[in-house]
DNA sequence: CTGGGGAAGGGGCCC
DNA sequence: AGGGCCCCTTCCCCA
């Protein structure tokens, strides 16, 4: 993904946050794409005329081609082409556990993450990070009790111990990232962006066992589920297994005959 | 009731 | 320290 789509912002420094800027901050995807939906525009907010800002990359299908082929370069997911770059890529080829490039929460591979998981260790919990910024963060967020402060949301009740997920948080109050085409709000740009592609269609993640597309690579993952023969998701009390984890609560919720 | 797809929210990690 | 991306999870809807 370009990082031309985002807008950076610049928030007050200060320790108090200044709410009527984080409440003006609007992310503007580029008009372009919205030359190919002559829809009727919803009344823009005085919000959204105001500090409206128009980054070069546009979201219209050539573009959105561009994008796609130069932004997941960098994964190990790739087009099988790059002349074809239309094509809707494939996640297939790949576990769901190893796809990611070690950045999820899953337990890391023997291979690659023993001695880098070691490298930064939480003296109050152990819990072991790679990176010493990811340690520091750990820290401030969960161990480091003599660091810690309280930042509120003006919103609603909940307190943060950093600045940093006030403001994330805050920005599911303030929606800064507004879709031109319907109107509707978001708290980050990226949701924004998979909001976009209910607009044009666009579906960049297949499937190789059926050609199934998605706009999603999470719902792709959930897809793939779908043709495993192992369902990850097993039920304690009756041994059924289910291809997400929200089935399986669906099936505990609504009464496992087993349970109890 | 179950299974699956679509859409969205939030946390963790990397840069 | 903050921005941005990825992943997991959840909710809703439909067949």
């Amino acid at each position: 993904m370009p990082r031309s789509f985002l807008v950076k912002k610049h928030f007050s420094a200060s320790k108090k946050p200044n709410y009527s800027e984080l409440e003006s901050q609007t992310v503007y995807i580029s008009p372009f794409i919205y030359d190919k939906y002559p829809l009727p525009m919803i009344p823009q907010p005085e919000i959204l005329s105001t500090t409206a800002y128009f980054t070069p990359l546009a979201w219209d299908t050539g573009l959105l081609t561009t994008f796609f082929t130069a932004d997941y370069k960098k994964s190990p997911i790739s087009p099988s082409s790059s002349d074809d770059s239309s094509k809707p890529l494939d996640l297939t080829s790949f576990s769901s556990e190893d796809d990611d490039g070690g950045k999820t929460s899953d337990p890391p591979s023997p291979a690659s993450s023993a001695t880098e998981a070691e490298k930064f260790q939480c003296s109050q919990c152990s819990k072991s990070y790679s990176t010493f910024a990811g340690l520091s963060k750990h820290k401030q967020l969960h161990c480091d009790t003599q660091s810690r402060k309280s930042f509120s949301c003006k919103y609603c009740a909940k307190e943060y111990v950093s600045l940093g997920a006030l403001k994330m948080h805050i920005r599911s109050h303030t929606l800064p990232c507004v879709c031109k085409i319907c109107g509707k709000a978001f708290s980050r740009p990226w949701l924004l962006q998979g909001h976009i592609r209910t607009h044009t269609g666009e579906k960049p993640f297949s499937c190789t066992h059926c050609n199934r597309a998605f706009a999603d690579r999470s719902n792709l993952r959930a897809h793939l589920q779908t043709h495993s023969d192992v369902k990850k998701y097993q039920c304690k009390s009756c041994s059924r297994t289910f291809s997400r984890m929200s089935l399986l609560h669906k099936h505990e919720e609504t009464g496992c005959s087993s349970a109890q």
